[in-house]
RNA sequence: GGACCAUUAGCUCAGCUGGAUAGAGCGCUGCCCUCCGAAGGCAGAGGCCAGAGGUUCGAAUCCUCUAUGGUCCGCCA
């Protein structure tokens, strides 16, 4: 399926037969052994390193092991030349029926074209957006949750058992702020005047929920004290919020697996059994800590208090599980719901944070290492800001000026491909700029349209094709005579096209969907210098006139770009677009 | 004081986890439409890959130090 694979276990293969043969010495370790294509076209369709790599372990020349097994090589029908170039490299040509056949294999897979075995049998958990349920979702969140979903899409196309998950922070102190906001809300439902003290959420967005909540239970909380509503109320509004944000998420296509509730942990003795767990190991201890460095806070004041021993797992220093009067912090929950994470046996777990958790990532992968024993991977990926521009102008945010951007008008504006695909042109940890004047731009400079054009072309080709009264099914193109597809440009093409599944893996290990994008970009760039070639030169035009024979062949290789582009936005949740407008 | 991330063409950024002469877009210069959508394409100019050491057959890529920029640094979640 992988045709760069098929060609580094053939070298491997002939490395073998030269030890049998007593070419090579036994035993020499073959991992970093490659076989990729050369960044320079002219060196051929694919290099081994293995000569160099070799050399030094077996006590030979690399030329002199590269000649041996470009013999070897040469034996195999796929292989048409094998040269030994610059240091000691193995640049080898391949069939052009080699090429050919990708064709083939893309139209018989189709979008599954690319899907790897990578995680085969493995299962992840992916934990992303998890915004603070007090409020619908702006453009902070957009990228966070645009970069996890398709992050989760890429290893599940690798072969991953993914779990998207949420966690609902509903356990802090900042449900109690949106308790008490939404009483206002309520109050004012009630006809009564009311102020907005400091720390409460003054959006409009809660006066439905007050509405809702007189609805719900009349005039029972008026003129009553907060420990009667503080709770009840705490829930209803949480409950209202997590629509919101599922509405929000909904728009931009993101569907979760699985909400977690933070709440869940308090007071079913979870918490407690999991740091129970930590202290059994002597990584929780009562100490006082340095006090921070830098600006120090006006009541500072060193405290005693219960610590988890983050610094035996590479932290700066330990970590406070509990806050001087006793209240777990926000870590405690945090641990334990990771700890949950564990035991629900994934065997690796991804957090998606905003970049302004930086510092927090040190502590949790050395609670998920002690709680694990070392056996859960968790990779935790930063998400730097979004600046917006509109009209050329930076666009800035405060919580203070109230004037975020909501997720829902970014989408309203610019739609749900748009925001997705450009969210995921940069890699998550640099900072991205979003320019609302280019991304609904019309060119070149706008990847996103680019690729849709792309794809929306080779409709049109489809459709010029059908009205021509060729057949243009898959199924009737997959029997096309692909040996047609002899030009060089041809083949460039299905180089290009050939180059999807190992980026599919290399960007699944890595876990940088952004790579998905900037391939797109190129393959998209690739047919259409391809496409332009035809203005000079007939015979490259996919629809040849009076050759349905010749067309179904170049229509195949079209299709195998598109269908390629369509596996690649599908992953990054971009739907493919048949037509501009 | 410390941690994390960044530093690649005038600008915005890729660079396939160590490979051959470092790539795109924008901008600049010059070209290509009786032609499946020119909403495109081709070509040219433009680089000390921040700097200095190190690792090895080989470094933009890995390690160390330095410089600059960003994010963060008590029990806020």
């Amino acid at each position: 399926m992988n045709l760069f694979a098929d060609i580094r276990s053939l070298v491997l293969h002939a490395l073998d037969a030269m030890v049998a043969a007593g070419d090579l010495p036994a035993g020499l370790s073959t991992d970093n052994v490659t076989a990729e294509p050369p960044r320079d076209a002219s060196h051929g369709d694919m290099a081994t390193n293995a000569a160099m790599v070799l050399a030094k372990p077996a006590g030979m020349k690399p030329r002199d092991i590269a000649e041996k097994l470009a013999v070897r090589l040469s034996d195999d029908p796929r292989v048409t030349s094998a040269e030994v170039a610059g240091p000691g490299f193995l640049n080898l040509r391949l069939a052009p029926a080699v090429w050919q056949n990708v064709a083939q294999t893309v139209l018989d897979s189709g979008t599954d074209y690319g899907r790897a075995t990578l995680g085969a049998g493995k299962s992840v958990n992916v934990e992303y957006v998890s915004a603070n349920p007090t409020g619908p979702l702006h453009v902070g969140h957009t990228r966070g949750a645009v970069f996890g979903d398709a992050l989760a899409s890429l290893l599940a196309f690798a072969g991953w058992d993914v779990t998207r998950e949420y966690v609902i922070n509903d356990g802090g102190g900042q449900i109690g702020m949106l308790a008490r906001s939404v009483y206002l809300r309520y109050l004012e439902a009630h006809g009564k005047e009311v102020a907005f003290p400091e720390g409460t959420y003054p959006g409009d967005y809660l006066v439905p929920v007050g509405a809702a909540l007189k609805e719900k239970v009349g005039d029972q909380y008026i003129d009553q004290p907060e420990d009667i509503w503080l709770g009840p109320i705490g829930d209803f509004a949480t409950d209202a919020m997590m629509e919101l944000i599922r509405d929000d998420l909904a728009l931009l296509g993101v569907k979760m697996d699985r909400f977690f509730s933070e709440k869940s942990l308090y007071n079913t003795g979870k918490i407690e059994a999991c740091l129970d767990k930590l202290d059994k190991m002597g990584l929780i201890y009562n100490g006082t800590l340095e006090p921070p460095k830098g600006k120090l806070p006006d009541d500072y004041e060193a405290r005693e208090q219960t610590l988890f021993k983050s610094t035996e797992f590479g932290d700066d220093q330990d970590r406070a599980i509990k806050k001087h009067d006793g209240a777990w912090t926000y870590f405690a929950p945090d641990i334990a719901y990771h700890n949950d994470k564990v035991e629900r046996g994934y065997d690796a777990l991804i957090n998606v944070f905003g970049a302004d958790h930086g510092g927090y990532v040190k502590r949790m992968k050395a609670a998920v290492h002690a709680l694990s024993g070392g056996t859960v991977p968790l990779d935790i990926k930063l998400t730097q800001l979004v600046k917006l521009f509109k009209n050329g102008e930076e666009f800035k945010m405060s919580k203070r000026a109230g004037n975020f951007v909501l997720l829902s008008d970014l989408i309203r504006e610019v739609g749900k491909d748009v925001t997705r695909f450009v969210m995921l042109t940069r890699k998550n940890d640099a900072p991205l700029d979003f320019d609302f004047d280019k991304v609904t731009e019309q060119s070149r400079e706008n990847p996103v349209f680019y690729v849709q054009y792309a794809h929306a072309r080779v409709a049109s080709v489809l459709r010029k094709a059908a009205d021509a009264g060729i057949a243009v099914d898959d199924a009737t193109l997959k029997s096309a005579d692909l040996s047609k597809l002899d030009h060089a440009a041809e083949l460039a093409l299905l180089r290009k096209v050939a180059e999807w599944p190992r980026l599919v893996e290399t960007a699944a290990r890595s876990n940088e969907p952004h790579r998905i994008a900037f391939y797109l970009y190129e393959l998209a760039g690739d047919l259409h210098g391809f496409w332009n070639l035809g203005n000079a030169e007939t015979g490259l035009r996919f629809i040849q006139e009076d050759d349905p024979a010749t067309s179904q062949a170049k229509i195949a290789l079209a299709r195998a770009v598109a269908i390629v582009i369509a596996a690649g936005l599908g992953i990054l949740g971009v739907t493919p677009a048949d037509e501009m407008r």
